[in-house]
DNA sequence: ATGAAAGCGCTAACAA
DNA sequence: TTGTTAGCGCTTTCAT
């Protein structure tokens, strides 16, 4: 029996006292699966752990304990050994003015989510938003609390990156990193995508193609702006400064972005929106100036979170796996935990033009 | 000195054989922090967690060692002698085939981390879907790993609410249970929301008033067919069967739910939908038919998401308070862990019938 | 007001 | 293959 008589109801909390109602017990422990296996805390902790240096007979009886207490691991104590945390967070890094639509980001999070319920892992999420949560995520990553981050950062002058990956902690991004140190990430292929829209725009027989692109200083708003100059010039067509206007991927900036790119050409016949939110403002701004969709003008968008679905006419956009990219970042997250010192990896998903009424 | 000799440098790792980069060092510890302000581990740990008992001098030493060094308390060691762990989490219980969409979810999360941002809590998310997740989440959080749960349960049969607080681990729901036990939850004033609804559209001289109802073992759906029952019976209408189509608050079974209510009742003059989804769906069918909204066919949904904000014309909605509810719902999980055995709690928040064109 | 000491539940050498 | 042992970093009596 050994000193456990004091484990058989510390404290006194035997139910009794709490009134009716199922007694919030203890959660068992190691040393109580050994007892009643009849091995020692070392041989079940092997077996929790997967060793494969254990008798079958010892194997047995360990896992019928473990059952029958219902017993889990408790993980502080576990972490405290190991220095491991086995969790991953998810800082959300926003400017106090939000800019992305919710939508994207519960997409991701379902992703990540996915990729991480056959682990043991778990998903803390920290909404950083301001310079004051900043640091208290950048605190609380830096001082061993998770395992590893991933990191969506909504805009390009962000410190996080670097600070995070300075502080040695395994990092992996939604979206290109455009200056400091190489960093994993997942990225859509805006490039591609926004090529293949400016393509089909010019399949369909349209050549004056203005674009509202993304903010410069993200990399969403340089591929794509990209991906359109290049399918643009290819053609043989002017990609100049007047064909081209920067929003910040809000319904109202593609509204108004729309409304000068029509003041500066009235004669336009398509428009390629960096976002979908800012297509739908498009859309709004065309409308609004007369002009028919898409039998007068063609608008094509970059789908961001499915929302564009609901405009009418549905917008033809460029799809990208959002979900997909949650997952993968857990994956390249997994692998860049396993190998810290691997080489930088990137990785980069193909999109779809979906072709709607739009356009 | 006492034994601390092994501490200066653990196991060798002073960073030199990292290869270049900044070494990741051990995060300081209550030990370290002691000795540099000449007090013992207790004092350092009573400064830490804020006892009043504390000479001034011995205050100042600590708080300044912890600020040179940096200092942050090691969560698993804390929890392990605590038994606290200083962390919520929030699941989601889908069914394998969503019906909600994401929007709402993000808002609810938006509000938890917003209540959240100046506790010390953190937030660990699980989405739990089909019967093995959901066993996994009952399992982590009947072991002690959380201090509370918030949940958002995605159906009415789910034997998640019963399972937690049988386990007694202080939970709070968003949206009220329909059977069981009584649970804290917050949830919107769908019954006065439908209403006010339904009374605009009296208002507005419709009287041929048909519904897209939700679910009926879902308090949401549950609710506002009792709102939309009440206001039109209390202007004397039909609120029988035929007007009455149950949807699963998807686009689909909304525009589906819709051509229903046409094929009985060519005369309705509104739709009130339950959710924004069906409200769009509404709107689809009713264009198919070649009614007209809202000349012919006035339409007014839910809003769960703000989704409908996008619809042509923008739909008139009931305006939930979702990120509210998300922050209400952490300051009640609060309330319970302070107060395990208080008296069942409930918050109603107040809907607003934003008025737009559809109406 | 402060310090000494005992452990929380677990893993990881090390012995056997 | 198994058990023994020594902590991980922290809070918390209990002395002082």
């Amino acid at each position: 029996m050994s000193g456990a008589v004091g484990l058989a109801d510390p404290s006194g909390t035997s139910g009794e006292s709490r009134g009716p109602g199922p007694a919030p017990r203890r959660a068992p422990t190691l040393e109580e699966v050994a007892e009643l296996a009849g091995v020692s805390r070392a041989t079940v902790s092997r077996v929790v752990n997967g060793s494969s240096r254990v008798s079958p007979e010892a194997l047995a009886s360990v896992t019928a304990a473990i059952a029958q207490l219902g017993y889990v691991p408790n993980r502080a104590a576990r972490s405290l050994v190991t220095r491991r945390t086995d969790t991953l967070v998810l800082i959300v890094h926003e400017r106090p003015d939000t800019v992305f639509s919710d939508p994207f980001f519960a997409s991701v999070l379902r992703g990540v989510n996915r990729a991480l319920s056959p682990t043991d892992l778990q998903l803390v999420l920290l909404q950083a938003q301001g310079e004051a949560q900043r640091d208290r995520a950048l605190r609380y990553v830096g001082n061993g609390h998770v395992d590893g981050v991933l990191l969506i950062s909504l805009h390009g002058d962000d410190i996080m990156p670097n600070a995070i990956a300075a502080a040695g902690v395994p990092l992996v991004m939604a979206g290109r990193l455009l200056t400091g140190r190489m960093v994993d990430y997942v990225d859509a292929d805006n490039v591609g995508g926004a090529r293949d829209a400016v393509g089909h725009l010019l399949a369909t027989g349209r050549r004056r193609i203005a674009t509202v692109a993304g903010p410069p200083d993200m990399s969403v708003g340089v591929d794509r702006l990209r991906g359109y100059t290049e399918a643009v010039r290819a053609a043989g067509g002017d990609a100049a400064a007047g064909w081209v206007v920067v929003g910040d991927f809000t319904e109202a900036s593609g509204q108004a972005a729309t409304e000068r790119l029509l003041a500066e050409h009235p004669d336009l016949d398509a428009v390629f929106a960096a976002s979908d939110l800012m297509a739908l403002g498009a859309l709004r701004a065309l409308r609004a100036a007369g002009r028919r969709v898409p039998d007068d003008v063609a608008v094509v968008g970059f789908d961001d979170a499915a929302l564009a679905a609901y405009a009418d006419p549905p917008l033809t956009t460029v799809r990208q796996q959002v979900e997909l990219m949650g997952q993968e970042m857990v994956q390249l997250l997994l692998a860049r935990i396993a190998d810290p010192d691997g080489e930088p990896r990137e990785l980069i998903l193909p999109t779809e033009l979906v072709i709607r009424a739009s356009a």
